[in-house]
DNA sequence: AAAACTATGTGATAACTATCACACAACGTT
DNA sequence: AACGTTGTGTGATAGTTATCACATAGTTTT
């Protein structure tokens, strides 16, 4: 098992790790207590109260809305280095969504008792986690605007395109060429129907743009999406 | 004009100062400079550089969205004690949204040069900042999957209840019975087209939920309202 | 008091999208 | 190899929502 010092290096383009000195690093995972998830196993649950943050070490998960109609809304993908759980534990809030993990998973558990006075004393973390939250701040906004005003073509697009960054291993530094993600994912993430993704998902096959499998999408001209994201029609 | 120290008592809810210290909420505020905005004018505009954020001190302002035909997006009203601007200033990114003053409004300017240093030092308002971004984030999901998974009248419904919060001077503390808004707005508000919006806000007129006015809306039966806003259907 | 705007109210129509209903293919299990 | 399960492909249909086209009514300007 990796000690807490090895993490760092383990974990090189995490979103709330890497602009922080080696020292505050390591501070804040000593924080940490490990923990085991399998597979299917719910990680925190919408509407608890949330006492703890997790940095995820190894795995993968999916954060989700769950409407009343038990619809799923699929919100983002985690890889290793993200952080999950952070806006209920910073904001003393029941949990805002609900995380599974998809594999088994590893993950580093701060509890709120431990990082609320860590954080007053460094500050530097803090500014790392606000960095974090604004960026989420800005995919949620960019969802939003997408969701009330692109037709299907653009929002499909747009969503293989930042699944393409968001699934990737390398921590959203490197756009993957293949997707493992079920057309029905595909919909609860852009909040169209599965059929409707399919049948756009065939055009653009058809167009030379991408290719199907089961359980897969390969981008075979990303810059053709780009432009279909881009177009404003 | 009201002196610095002066300004903490004069925005009693706001959600950066009202955790802060007192000391701590001074030195922050000492660190802007005041610039008045007339009506109409343009504080920030999406896309451009960001270097500074502001504290709202007096007047009322809108935070929009521009889709590239042209069509407007309403995030939200923005009142005394609000902040402005602080995605850009704190993560280095371009300016998410557009901001607009309604009315002349007077905001206390913070640089980015001075900011980040205060926050290395001063802990306790990095997690109030934390805090503040935590509650934008919320807000944020909600409207995503309410855009995504309701029908017009739950959107609609819940539309006006947030609104009501929102739009108070009393910074988010307490719900308005009487909105000044147009109809147009609150369908850039839901996504809505303006016609939707109004043939729904008709039928809650009959049914005695709601009254309507020239760029108003009385609420008179907030339950109902709120009952239609959590309905299943 | 016109005239010019801005905002609301309402029908008709067209476009879009979800839903339903299956067929079929791939994969895992026993 | 047969079976159950999960994921994909596709047509037909119904429902929703945007768009268009005006009418009307307050507000501001001249």
């Amino acid at each position: 098992m990796l000690q807490t010092n090895e993490i760092v290096e383990h974990l090189p383009r995490s979103s709330l790790l890497k602009n922080l000195p080696r020292a505050e690093a390591e501070a804040l995972l000593s924080l940490g207590v490990r923990r085991r998830y399998e597979a299917q196993e719910m990680v925190v649950s919408q509407g608890d109260p949330g006492e703890s943050m997790m940095i995820v070490l190894t795995g993968s998960l999916r954060a989700s809305l769950f409407a009343q109609t038990g619809k799923e809304i699929l919100l983002s993908y985690i890889q290793p280095g993200d952080v999950v759980g952070e806006i209920a534990v910073l904001d003393g809030g029941p949990r805002s969504a609900t995380v599974t993990a998809e594999a088994p998973s590893e993950l580093l558990v701060i509890e709120r008792s431990r990082l609320t006075p860590f954080l007053v004393e460094h500050g530097q973390v803090g500014l790392s986690l606000i960095i974090m939250l604004c960026r989420r701040l800005r995919t949620a906004t960019d969802m939003l605007s997408e969701h009330s005003n692109l037709g299907v073509p653009q929002r499909l697009a747009r969503a293989i395109l930042r699944l393409a960054v968001e699934m990737s291993p390398q921590g959203q530094e490197m756009r993957l060429r293949e997707l493992k993600i079920r057309q029905s994912d595909l919909g609860s993430y852009t909040g169209l129907a599965r059929e409707n993704v399919n049948r756009q998902l065939r055009e653009w096959v058809d167009a030379g743009v991408i290719e199907l499998g089961r359980g897969r999408l390969v981008i075979t001209d990303a810059g053709a999406l780009q432009q279909i994201a881009e177009s404003r029609c």
